[in-house]
DNA sequence: TTGAGTAAGTCTCTTTACAAGACTAAGCTT
DNA sequence: AAGCTTAGTCTTGTAAAGAGACTTACTCAA
């Protein structure tokens, strides 16, 4: 009796979420994203412990998020680098952090913003479409897709966006 | 010794997950979006325990993502319906969507696509500045915040950005 | 009125995974 | 040589997930 694997569910969401939904994750690309890259420094900034760190960067690496590569070899020494499937998940955590700052942050206010280096604004990063509107649950609908499988869909098509 | 709380970190990204990084939080409200709101439903199109289903939507319930609603009384039987706060995180689950889209959904192509009503286009959900231009690890710098606290943002401001 | 069915759980048991921290190994420093 | 640093592995105890039996309260058909 192992934890549910979501990676064979037909869907993008189950799939990404097999991939860095375990506990502990997105805190280590989080901090790997801020420039903490070596072993030490990520399990003190993260307060983890050492057995969970070395299985969270194994199965990063494993997966192609992450990339360990040695700065030195005596004594040998790596570091964890984002490859792009790794540097891609950061609007993901824009989006969630966004979520965060809006329904969890509390009197003390904003931990911390994002400021876009271009036009200098702290950007509260907003997910568009291609025509540049806003996107949200009212008016987005999903639609089945080539990898899609007929049992999965079904129920989502019949019910889909009425909250 | 229990899991590690992420809700006193100040970083929205630690509160966010620790409100909803929850294995099967995400897709219970995948599904909750997709219409499917009782409880066996949810069970059988996510083949979850029962006793973990429960958990789930509890705590989901505690912490105002979702609203448990009584529509009829004898017998007794509720729905569960997204609060604002709920509905707040389906950007989130398209961006986390858009990535397993883009890294993880092999050669069958996309399961199921998002169509923004209005445009009528299969939307490939981006993230923005409010300046209109796409965000993403290489232009965006992190800053503290009113909520930041010293010590904790040191080491972000000092190595942030260099990827 | 008995039996089957349904919806929404609760409870028990087993297995897995996390938390804390001791221990290991290789090289460097004083 | 003793102690320090980095990067782990290993051990032990607790918490949480998975499977499924059981419960409750009501409806419906025979």
């Amino acid at each position: 009796m192992q934890r549910t694997r979501f990676a064979d569910q037909p869907c993008s969401l189950a799939r990404s979420l097999d991939a860095v939904g375990e506990p502990w994750s997105f805190l280590i690309l989080r901090n790997v994203f801020y420039g903490i890259r070596r072993f030490d420094p990520l399990r003190r900034s993260l307060g983890i412990s050492r057995k969970v760190l070395a299985e969270r960067l194994g199965t990063l690496v494993e997966r192609g998020i992450l990339e360990r590569r040695e700065y030195q070899n005596r004594p040998p020494r790596s570091e964890y680098r984002l490859t792009p499937m790794g540097v891609d998940l950061f609007p993901v955590m824009m989006t969630l952090s966004r979520w965060g700052d809006r329904w969890l942050a509390g009197p003390a206010g904003t931990p911390l913003h994002f400021r876009h280096r271009r036009c200098g604004q702290l950007s509260p990063a907003r997910v568009v479409c291609a025509c540049g509107e806003e996107l949200g649950a009212h008016n987005v609908q999903p639609v089945r897709g080539p990898g899609a499988e007929v049992e999965f869909t079904h129920a989502i098509e019949s019910g889909a966006g009425r909250q």
